[in-house]
DNA sequence: TCCAAATGTCTATTAATCTAGACAACCGAA
DNA sequence: TTCGGTTGTCTAGATTAATAGACATTTGGA
């Protein structure tokens, strides 16, 4: 059921799996929780604790409790995001939203960390174009990325993107027609630090984080981009072809 | 740094901190942690929340405190776990480690739930063979894993599995010389209930869900499976080519 | 041998979390 | 209108988590 004495507070157990099942469809039927009461039987806590993870669904808009009547499901929904050979952001999330936004936080060119220089195949000290996105699904951050580009073919992406919006326009506009993904490593780790903010999350929450390699159709590293989803909001789709 | 009041304890934080900074090699230099002050002040807090961090990992066998000394490191690493057209759980983690162990804990044959049904295009209400396992590499649980299987092609499977100790080779003894991933979907939840003893995990951990459909090379789903990875031990590394 | 640096243990206090119970406020239906 | 079922609010107490400080113990090196 809940476990205790784990470090995570029973109201945060009980929010996380009352998330999922609500991302579930398991109150489909009604489209309401089921009493708060029964919650605290089922999860075998006091009915308080049952309360504080409400009102942390609450304060995501997740749920919305009115008073005579019981708790209303306003949301559930979890983005399918697909990771293949020709992963594109927008693309991939096709028409599960209306409105997709891309917004460039900061971008600045830098020597380029050790990782990333291994990654991208270029010599120590390397110069690469750093840049923060965050990514939104009808108005609702889904994920937030820093991507690196090598500095010398790529020098002016910052500017580029805050014009098109889209790495893969702004490949284009760059004389990139096309790119693949050389490779996706996923990981899962707590919110913390500016992400929390970035994409609206509670403290404490989930977040999927991919790090990923392109290159142009000749093979030659183009991109590396560590996209951090939040886990309540999306399902990664492996595609197994291209 | 940390957040507060996050439903999450201070000490579980910094534990997934530093597990994951171990992880990640940032004290390959000395093989030590950091002096325990050191620590408290870095992540703002008093020496006792630093130290309830350490006894987590040290009962997870990542560290051991030694009086006089300091803390040693005694365990880092991260599986890399493939997944791919062609996803084997053996073959992928190849020469990662040395012992790669499949264990079943169940296996019954029931009505397919109707996720599972409609995964494998089977009618409502059509048997399959249920089976759980365990994966574990040099000893220690990596993931554990519910299978189903249509039971009219692959009712012994179970008694199969018990003698070969891997789904490839049960496909091949049922007369299923090859097969292929048809997608996999990937998401993030808190551990609990059974696969907190399965995967010996601290309650509260991360795990990683990959649920995923294998056909045969005719197009035919299979088996439907849904895997928990113990997400401070693994890392899913998307490939893009078959 | 002595000292500096590190972990180990203890007490005490404060803050956060969880439990328990009572009752108010509100809604829909009988 | 009344009543059963629901959420909202309050008080009180128990348990867990975090802070603070003191001092013991162990180790390696000066």
């Amino acid at each position: 059921m809940v476990e205790r004495q784990s470090g995570v507070a029973l109201w945060r157990q009980i929010a996380d799996r009352m998330r999922l099942a609500i991302n579930n469809g398991d109150f489909d039927e009604t489209g309401m929780m089921p009493p708060e009461m029964t919650l605290a039987a089922r999860f075998g806590v006091n009915r308080h604790t049952v309360r504080s993870a409400m009102a942390a669904l609450a304060e995501e808009g997740i749920v919305r409790p009115i008073q005579g009547i019981g708790t209303r499901i306003e949301r559930r929904d979890r983005l399918r995001f697909p990771i293949s050979k020709r992963t594109r952001f927008s693309q991939g999330l096709g028409n599960q939203a209306r409105d997709i936004e891309n917004t460039m936080l900061e971008a600045a060119t830098e020597v380029a960390p050790s990782i990333v220089a291994e990654a991208l195949g270029l010599p120590i000290g390397t110069l690469c174009v750093r840049m923060e996105t965050v990514n939104s699904a009808d108005k609702r951050p889904i994920s937030c990325a820093t991507h690196y580009f090598p500095a010398d073919r790529f020098g002016k992406i910052g500017g580029v993107f805050e014009q098109t919006r889209s790495v893969t326009a702004a490949f284009q506009a760059l004389g990139v027609s096309d790119y693949v993904r050389r490779s996706t490593e996923i990981s899962a780790i707590h919110a913390e630090g500016e992400v929390i903010r970035h994409l609206k999350l509670s403290p404490g929450a989930i977040i999927l984080v991919a790090t990923a390699i392109n290159t142009d159709l000749a093979g030659t590293p183009i991109q590396f981009s560590r996209t951090r989803f939040a886990a309540d909001r999306v399902k990664l789709t492996v595609e197994p072809e291209a």
